[in-house]
DNA sequence: CTTCCTGCAAACCTTTTGCATGCCT
DNA sequence: AGGCATGCAAAAGGTTTGCAGGAAG
């Protein structure tokens, strides 16, 4: 489900800027930080401002909508956001070419289930980052 | 192994204020953040200043040595250190009573291990940070 | 002499906030 | 009127960098 289903089926109103800036994170392939997503939006609003990316961007979180990740950090400080309706994945980041990869699989969800059942945390967000390298670049570098 | 022992190792000599450093954080308990790990060399010797922490920091993370943790945002973007020879684990933050908990198991490292294989990365960085309320916390609320 | 370390201050980058304005109901 | 949304500019918070002075090999 889209992020702007799940916000109406939720009751929420939308403001025609932040309706642009949900869609775009709807429709984005890969992961966009906030400068990003801003850039993205003004190709249809000039004139949002970053601060309402922001506060969107708050919002969202603030409804458990959106995974904020960090992506190891490879390229500073920003955040990156994506849905969270997809199955919760791992990223594989590649330290080397900066490639991401998505990763799930049963034994991960086992795991997210044990942890819960060992420690009694219950598992709200959960952020599995692993930086590395790809199968291209190890093979370049042993090539 | 202590970091002060793996740099030794490696042939590497560390400056006084460098060693300073570098054992705070091989006696910390608690994943320090740049700040704290400031203050805390500082009783060693007030004239420390914040640029050789990063640097020293730095040093460390080229190293592979420490591992740089977000502790999911919990206080903020600053980041928590902590030497990377103890068996990798997670982080539990709760998002309650701010607490962290550290979580490793057979499953986590068979997920590791699933992971290389099966995506061709290499596992060389892999941070798992899970949010959520902790079992005090859920017990409070529902009493 | 050369290299690396250090302090200081300024710069940097991303995110957050205060305030005045404006829109919508 | 009341309540939120917005733009703007400034602040905040943490990290990085340029430069000049020093210590060490």
């Amino acid at each position: 489900m889209k992020l702007i289903d799940s916000l109406e089926t939720r009751g929420i109103r939308l403001t025609a800027q932040r309706r642009i800036l949900v869609e775009a994170i709807d429709n984005s392939a890969e992961h966009l930080d906030a400068a990003a997503l801003l850039e993205r939006a003004r190709e249809r609003d000039p004139r949002i401002n970053r601060a309402t990316v922001y506060r969107t961007l708050d919002m969202l979180k603030r409804q458990g909508l959106i995974d904020e990740l960090d992506l190891m950090h490879l390229n500073g400080e920003k955040h990156y956001y994506e849905p969270r309706n997809r199955r919760n994945h791992a990223h594989l980041a590649c330290l080397e070419c900066g490639r991401i990869e998505e990763y799930s699989s049963e034994t991960y969800e086992l795991l997210k289930q044990e942890i819960r059942e060992r420690s009694g945390f219950t598992t709200d967000v959960v952020r599995l980052e692993v930086g590395g390298r790809c199968r291209a670049c190890s093979e370049r570098k042993h090539g």
